[in-house]
DNA sequence: TCACACTTGGCAGTCGCTGCCAAACCATCG
DNA sequence: CGATGGTTTGGCAGCGACTGCCAAGTGTGA
């Protein structure tokens, strides 16, 4: 076990953790820079570990996959999804209720910039788009017993609506996220995303 | 070139054409089997390979993937559901015409059980997922202009309304479907879809 | 300072997948 | 029937992502 006796912290980190922080920094540093240079799959672990001074070993202990690398925290995606949505007062509507989950997903972001860089690489790499989609895909059904509970419906495994709304919710982030980056990464991605679902709530 | 003088074909198909045939047949079966009876993941191509009784080499020239071996024609899918779609009246809704192409894309399955075999598959293993998700993204993009045309909207670079409706469509089919494997493949998957479509647009 | 816990790197191996080359194969023509 | 030529096949080596294992290095706390 790492955290055996790791108190919250403050100035107490060991010269350890300073250690990885940096090295894991230095690596996914080196990862973005060269998959925007010559692409994802063009890019091998190899390379990276190589250019950020570790061995392949360690690389693959710091992210444990090749997807992480472009992800950063990918799992604080999920987390900050779901308690946004817990934190919703419970006689909000469910579409603005996922409304505010995902506007505070996208607040994540450091800058407009990185997004738009993470954004394209993964809009245009099939492999990277397919790992993304199972992950968000796994998003959703972490939301379900949430949505189910505001909508008062059955449980998912016989009642369709709940998943609908969400997959739904999920479907127009995808619209107005591929088009913002089609465009360049001009206007409000959550702007898009209300034209969206506006469309298609008739 | 393969098909240098293949006409049509009657009775005429050469000893290869039908080697092939039996060839591809065996090997699909084989790969279905095992996958259902051990999982997705804990089944190899050496496995799948030895037990149809051809190299690796050979089937990796029948199916290029490991996930074609589960798909059948996956490139069928997206023509059928292109084709439907484009016959369509260009008066019809566009919800009635996505409906039109997703209900012939689920009749091309060779029976219910089958099918649910399919989807249990599919749901079940993330590898799978992931592929499948992203071909699905392909055949969206795919009708993409289709549906620009039957609304009047711009282009999908600067008009994110029609991926929406296109996106919105699957999104439903998953929850759909999904919900139809839990429930071990009772009732009819377009009823479902049509309740998850109800349920989104108000 | 010493012993312990943790981290690191290297190596071999698995699995999906590809390129290459020689052998087996079928069809067709003479 | 036999020779010719295009096709299919299998084996082999190799790549890239990823894992388990083990030995060596390094900070930590007593």
């Amino acid at each position: 076990m790492k955290q055996v006796a790791k108190k919250a912290t403050g100035g107490s980190t060991t010269l350890w953790d300073r250690t990885r922080q940096l090295a894991s920094q230095e690596i996914l540093e080196t990862a973005l820079r060269l998959f925007t240079e010559q692409g994802y799959d063009e890019t091998t672990i190899a390379q990276i570990a190589q250019e950020a001074g570790v061995s392949q070993r360690t690389l693959f202990r710091y992210f444990g996959t090749k997807e992480d690398l472009l992800g950063g925290d990918q799992g604080r995606f999920g987390q900050v999804l779901t308690d946004t949505i817990s934190e919703q007062p419970p006689e909000a509507d469910v579409w603005e209720t996922l409304r505010a989950g995902i506007a505070a997903v996208l607040a994540l972001h450091d800058s407009r910039e990185q997004a738009l860089e993470r954004f394209r690489l993964l809009h245009n790499t099939a492999s990277l788009r397919a790992g993304w989609l199972e992950k968000r895909l796994r998003f959703q059904e972490d939301l379900l017993p949430f949505i189910e509970a505001r909508m008062g419906t059955g449980s998912g495994s016989t009642d369709p609506r709940a998943r609908a709304v969400i997959a739904t919710a999920f479907a127009c982030l995808d619209a107005a996220s591929m088009t913002w980056v089609g465009n360049g990464g001009k206007g409000n991605i959550m702007d898009l995303y209300d034209e969206c679902l506006a469309e298609v709530r008739s």
